[in-house]
RNA sequence: GCCACUUUAGCUCAGCUGGUAGAGCAACUGAUUUGUAAUCAGUAGGUCGUUGGUUCGAUUCCGACAAGUGGCUCCA
C-alpha cells in the first residue's frame, strides 16, 4: 500500500500502481468524469499513469492550472489525427497548448489548406472525439523511435529525437495516430466536446526565418459547447474594443495608400487627444525638473555611427537621402540629438541631473508584416526624455521616472500591465548588445534594486534589453491579445562614452554621465491606440474630443441653445450644437454612439427656467441644473483629469 | 521580409458557376417642430484597390504591385 496526500492534507492509502483516475473514481464517479490530469508531487502527468510510491496528489480538472493546458495539448493531437486522415503524408513538428488554445505546426508537403478545410477538420475531430479514443502512453527506446520515424520518412520528429535520450522518449497513441510526445494527456478524446479551429498561419521551422515555413493551424476546444459559445462571444466583444474599429468610428485617425503604410494621419478628434496628452506631459515634466527641447527629424549619417545605431539597426531605419555628397537619415530615435544638446555647452556636476524632454517624431522602417493599426507604425511621436546624471544620482533619478509612470497610470486607471525588467543575453554580447559584460551586470543590479524598492511586482526577461543597457518595459495587451511595450525606462552606459559626453566633477575631473532614456507615455500612436481599447472609446471628459453636445428639442429653442453653446465655448469646453431637423431621440442616439460624455437637452422647460437638462453618456438622464452650475462642475471634472 | 486570406458607394456588407452592380446607414432636398437610443418621402453617389494577361466580353479567371487582416520573424 502507498500513502497519497491530498491538497487539504488528508492522507489515504491505496494499492501500489493505483492511478489518479482510480482514486478519483473511489471518491465519486462524477469527479472522475472531470479529471483531465494529475499533479503528482508537483509534476503534471497522465491521470491514467500508475503511482507506485507515496505521493502528494492534486487531481486536475478544467479550471486547475495544468488541466486546461493538458486538455489543449491533447486537442492538438486530436487535430493532428484529423489532419493525417484528411491529408495523408503530412509531417508534424510540434503542437503545444498556448494561452487560448493550441496549435500544431506541420509540413503538408506543398498542399494548401483553406478555411473550408478547417471546417472539415473540425467535423473530423468531433467524429474522432466521439469514438472515445484513449491516449495510450508508451515508453520507447531511442533506437526504436528513430527507426519508426526513419521508416515514416519524418525528418522533423527525427530532429526532435536528436536531443532526447533513452528513458526520455515516450509515444502517445490515440486511435490511429501516434506521436512522439512528452505528454501528459487527458484520459481519452471524449472530454473534447466543442471544437473551433481559428486560423491558419505560416510559421518558420524552429522560429528561424532562414528555415522552411511550416503551416500552423490554431484551434481552441472546450469541454462543452456552452464554454465555446462564451469564448466566441468574448472574442466578439474584444473586437468591438479594437482600436482600429473605434479609431475609424470615432474619426480619431486614418491612413491612406498615397501617404504610405504605417503612416498615421491624425484627424481633428485624434489631435485633441494628442494635445491633451502633451499638456499633461509638459506639466508633469516641468514639475519634474525637465527642460524642453526641439530637434530636427533628420541627421547626417555620422551621428548614427557615433551612437552605434547604424551597425545594429540600419535595417529598421528608412534608407538615407543623399545631398551634396552627404547622407542624411530620418531619425529613428531622439537620443543622439539630445546628446548633442547636452554637449553644446560644458557641464559641471552642478548641472546634473540634466533632463531634456521632447515629444520627438521618429521614423522606423518596420517590416511590412509587422504594421498593426496604431500600435505598430512607421512614424511615431515619442514622449521622450533623456536624463544625464552621475552614478550617485542614478538610483534616485531612475526611481523618480518609475514614480512618474505610476502617477500617469493612476490618472488613466491603467492596472492591467506587467513591469518587465529587460536584461541582456550574454551570448549575444557584441552582436545585439554592446560588449561590456561587467557594466551590464552592474547596471542590471542597479535597476533591479530600484524595482525592489518601488515594491512594484515585475518579471525578469533575458534578451529583451536595449543594445545600450537594461530597461524596464511596461507590457500591455491589445484587445485582440497581442502584447506591446507601452512605456519604457532605460539605462544607457554606452552612448555617453561613444558621444564622449562628460561633466566636471567636484574634483575638477572630467567624468562620464549615465543616461536614462524614458518614455512613460510611450508614443502617441501606441498610447492612444491603447487608450481607445482601455476606455472602449469612452474617453474621460478631459480627453474626449467633444465634451458636450447641445441638443435642442426643436428649432424653437435654437436661440437659447446657441446662447448655451456660446457660454460653454467661453468656458473653454469643447462643444457642438446639433442643429439638425431631427427628433430628440435620434439626436441622443447619434450622440450616444459618438460617445460624447455630456449631452445637454434643451426644450421649453429649460428655456423658461433658464436651465439645462443633463444626460451622461451611457448613464441616461442626470437631471437638470443651471448652466453656471454645470459649467462649474464640468470644468472641475476636466481639471481633475478624472478617469471615471 | 515570409506563409495565408482580404480589397465592391463615406461606413457596414450582398452580388451562384465571366455578359460593365445592389441594400441598410450616412450625405443632400422636401415634409414634419418633435422631451431622453433610429419620423416619413425623394435625390444623388461606384472606371468594383492599381496594373498587365486570358477571353467576343472581366467586379468575377490568372499574374504582378499596393494596402489591410491573421500568424511567423522582428520590435532601439
Amino acid at each position: 500500500m502507498i500513502k497519497i496526500t491530498f491538497p487539504d492534507g488528508a492522507v489515504r492509502e491505496y494499492a501500489e500502481g493505483v492511478t489518479a483516475l482510480d482514486i478519483a473514481k473511489s471518491i465519486s464517479e462524477g469527479l472522475a468524469r472531470k479529471i483531465l490530469a494529475a499533479s503528482v508531487n508537483g509534476q503534471v502527468q497522465d491521470a491514467t499513469k500508475p503511482i507506485y510510491h507515496d505521493a502528494s496528489l492534486k487531481l486536475l480538472a478544467w479550471n486547475d492550472e495544468g488541466g486546461k493546458s493538458t486538455f489543449w495539448h491533447s486537442s492538438a493531437h486530436l487535430m493532428a489525427e484529423a489532419v493525417e486522415s484528411l491529408f495523408p503524408g503530412t509531417k508534424f513538428w510540434v503542437g503545444p497548448p498556448v494561452d487560448n488554445g493550441f496549435y500544431y505546426d506541420m509540413d503538408l508537403g506543398g498542399k494548401q489548406i483553406t478555411e473550408d478545410d478547417l471546417r472539415k477538420l473540425e467535423s473530423k475531430m468531433a467524429e474522432l472525439a466521439k469514438k472515445n479514443e484513449v491516449y495510450v502512453r508508451k515508453e520507447v527506446p531511442k533506437a526504436e523511435a528513430v527507426k519508426y520515424f526513419q521508416d515514416k520518412g519524418d525528418e522533423y520528429k527525427l530532429d526532435l529525437l536528436q536531443n532526447l535520450n533513452d528513458g526520455e522518449i515516450t509515444f502517445y497513441t490515440q486511435g490511429g495516430f501516434t506521436d512522439l510526445c512528452r505528454g501528459p494527456h487527458i484520459p481519452n478524446t471524449s472530454f473534447i466536446k466543442a471544437i473551433k479551429l481559428t486560423n491558419i498561419a505560416g510559421a518558420y521551422w524552429k522560429g528561424n526565418e532562414k528555415n522552411k515555413m511550416l503551416t500552423r493551424i490554431y484551434g481552441v476546444t472546450f469541454p462543452s459547447q456552452k464554454e465555446l459559445d462564451e469564448y466566441l462571444a468574448m472574442l466578439e466583444e474584444a473586437k468591438k474594443r479594437d482600436h482600429r474599429k473605434l479609431g475609424k468610428e470615432l474619426s480619431i485617425y486614418t491612413m491612406n495608400d498615397d501617404i504610405g503604410a504605417g503612416l498615421i494621419l491624425w484627424m481633428p478628434n485624434g489631435t485633441v487627444i494628442i494635445e491633451e496628452l502633451e499638456k499633461l506631459a509638459k506639466e508633469t515634466e516641468q514639475a519634474g525638473g525637465y527642460k524642453r527641447v526641439v530637434t530636427p527629424h533628420i541627421a547626417k549619417e555620422n551621428l548614427y555611427h557615433t551612437s552605434g545605431h547604424l551597425p545594429y539597426y540600419a535595417d529598421s531605419m528608412f534608407p538615407p537621402m543623399e545631398m551634396d555628397g552627404e547622407k542624411y537619415y530620418l531619425k529613428a530615435m531622439n537620443c543622439p540629438h539630445h546628446h548633442k544638446i547636452f554637449d553644446a555647452e560644458p557641464k559641471s556636476y552642478r548641472d546634473m541631473p540634466y533632463r531634456l524632454a521632447e515629444y520627438g517624431t521618429c521614423y522606423r522602417y518596420e517590416q511590412s508584416g509587422e504594421l498593426f493599426g496604431l500600435m505598430r507604425v512607421r512614424c511615431l511621436h515619442m514622449n521622450d526624455a533623456h536624463i544625464y546624471c552621475t552614478k550617485e544620482q542614478f538610483a534616485q533619478e531612475f526611481k523618480a521616472v518609475n514614480d512618474m509612470y505610476l502617477k500617469y497610470f493612476k490618472i488613466f486607471g491603467i492596472d492591467k500591465y506587467v513591469m518587465r525588467l529587460s536584461l541582456h543575453d550574454p551570448e549575444k554580447l557584441g552582436q545585439k548588445y554592446v560588449n561590456e559584460p561587467e557594466l551590464w551586470l552592474e547596471t542590471e543590479e542597479l535597476v533591479r534594486n530600484v524595482l525592489k524598492e518601488t515594491g512594484v511586482p515585475y518579471v525578469e526577461v533575458k534578451g529583451e534589453g536595449a543594445f545600450y543597457g537594461p530597461k524596464i518595459d511596461v507590457q500591455i495587451w491589445s484587445a485582440i491579445g497581442r502584447e506591446f511595450t507601452l512605456a519604457t525606462n532605460q539605462v544607457d552606459f554606452a552612448q555617453p562614452r561613444s558621444f564622449k559626453l562628460s561633466f566636471t566633477n567636484k574634483d575638477n575631473e572630467a567624468e562620464t554621465p549615465l543616461i536614462i532614456h524614458r518614455a512613460p507615455l510611450g508614443t502617441h500612436e501606441r498610447f492612444i491606440g491603447f487608450l481607445l481599447e482601455h476606455y472602449a472609446g469612452k474617453f474621460p471628459v478631459w480627453l474626449a474630443p467633444l465634451q458636450v453636445k447641445v441638443l435642442p428639442i426643436s428649432d424653437k429653442f435654437m436661440d437659447y441653445a446657441q446662447t448655451v453653446l456660446q457660454s460653454l465655448k467661453n468656458a473653454d469646453i469643447r462643444c457642438e450644437l446639433d442643429d439638425r431637423n431631427e427628433k430628440i431621440g435620434k439626436k441622443i442616439r447619434d450622440t450616444e454612439l459618438a460617445k460624447v460624455p455630456y449631452m445637454l437637452v434643451i426644450g421649453e422647460k429649460e428655456m423658461n427656467e433658464n436651465r439645462i437638462s443633463i444626460r451622461r453618456q451611457g448613464k441616461g438622464d442626470a437631471g437638470s441644473k443651471s448652466l453656471d452650475e454645470f459649467i462649474g462642475e464640468i470644468t472641475a471634472e476636466i481639471k481633475s483629469r478624472k478617469s471615471e
